[in-house]
DNA sequence: TAGTGGTCTAGACCACTCA
DNA sequence: GAGTGGTCTAGACCACTAG
């Protein structure tokens, strides 16, 4: 008697689809067909074929059925490390340097990421994270001094901002977008790079539950990569 | 009446967890008498729990119980879509035209990025993405045809390479580099904006075993963000 | 509008593992 | 040994959506 476990189920279908008996893109077996053709019951096939679709093997729709994916979607786990830790791991010494430090200036697009009204007092910074005293990335931040108002008298000399704020506050939830940009005239200069040259840029804002605690924009000196495995 | 889909009930508990009332480590309620305390069945409360372990958020254990994370896990699932399926995504129409397509170009940083010699026979391959007929993405890909000698006679006028590849070969396993790169008067050209402009790259290399079978550089015309949660 | 997946329920048995 | 999660079942109703 083969087994009717949910594994076991899904490993069958998933030999089938890979055998080729289910061409990609076409419509495979309902649960319920395939709960009469295993001997069990539909609650196991869903539990299997969710699990297939959560893998990205096959894609569900209500009344569309269940349908080979054509391709199967690639997925990685990525983890986005701290500045200091990718300075030290290519053997380097890491140091940083704060470079603008305020409450004056006032950014939409910061604030429109973070969801706040212009009522909000926001802290502005600006750090240069070095290698060896070389340029390695420039962070422009603002922080919300209403969800972290100890943040407007912390001591930034030893602590980077990123890694005062991991200590002190706990986030719930965040949001990562990378792009490429074109260096300004300020970042430029900051980075020692000609100016419109392609930065890796990674956006980052962090929420505590519904209140954003910080946001902020990383550029990194070229030549930089984000590596990893799929 | 307040629903009890798992949904819901997975909500609840996470919102006590982040409120504090079961504090990191401890143990939290079991799965019956949650589901008393609910009003719905154990199998919803099961549901909801299995899936705040799969986020990470509690640790299960027979007979040991369900316990909140000491640490949250800071990674991020990262899914790389299909160029088909981020055009379409935004509501334009995805087509493909393959710009070059020959042996002839032998490109040692791609020999690199797969170890292998100069015997090996490569396939070169220029591949432009369009939405809606605008240029989106460039790809320039090489195959290797020891390992994959169908391709060189293969029809990529329906099927991208790349989804023509993923059909006809597995893979085991990649590489993906994240980057920014200024455009080459060539690219500039082709995906139609200015020489120099910073262009969002993903570098992949996937292998069968111990054999490269592809190596591809993707860029993406501007504005492009790759954007995933945390 | 009909078909398919999404989900809940109540009960049951099993497997693991802590005390 | 006993408590907890892991899982299966049979039936039911609901929600979405393709045709």
């Amino acid at each position: 008697m083969t087994a009717t476990t949910h594994h076991a189920i899904r490993e069958r279908i998933r030999a089938r689809i890979k055998a080729g008996e289910y061409p990609l893109g076409t419509r495979i077996p309902g649960e319920a067909e395939f709960a009469a053709s295993f001997g069990c019951s539909r609650t196991t096939v869903n539990r299997a074929l969710r699990a297939l679709a959560d893998e990205g093997i096959v894609e569900r729709r209500r009344k569309g059925g269940t349908r080979v994916r054509p391709l199967p979607v690639p997925q990685a786990q990525l983890t986005i490390p701290l500045v200091r830790e990718q300075v030290e791991a290519t053997g380097r010494r890491y140091s940083h340097r704060v470079v603008v430090r305020g409450t004056a200036s006032t950014d939409a697009a910061a604030r429109r990421r973070m969801r706040l009204g212009d009522d909000v007092p926001l802290m502005h910074l600006e750090t240069l994270h070095l290698a060896d005293e070389q340029p390695f990335a420039f962070e422009r931040r603002w922080v919300n001094l209403w969800a972290v108002p100890a943040f407007a008298s912390a001591d930034l000399s030893v602590l980077s901002a990123n890694e005062w704020l991991v200590r002190e506050v706990p986030f719930s939830s965040g949001e990562v977008s990378l792009s490429a940009a074109a260096a300004s005239e300020q970042v430029a200069a900051v980075l020692r790079v000609e100016p419109g040259a392609a930065l890796f840029t990674l956006d980052r804002t962090t929420w505590l539950d519904e209140a954003a605690i910080t946001t902020m924009t990383l550029s990194y000196r070229p030549p930089y990569t984000l590596d990893f495995a799929i």
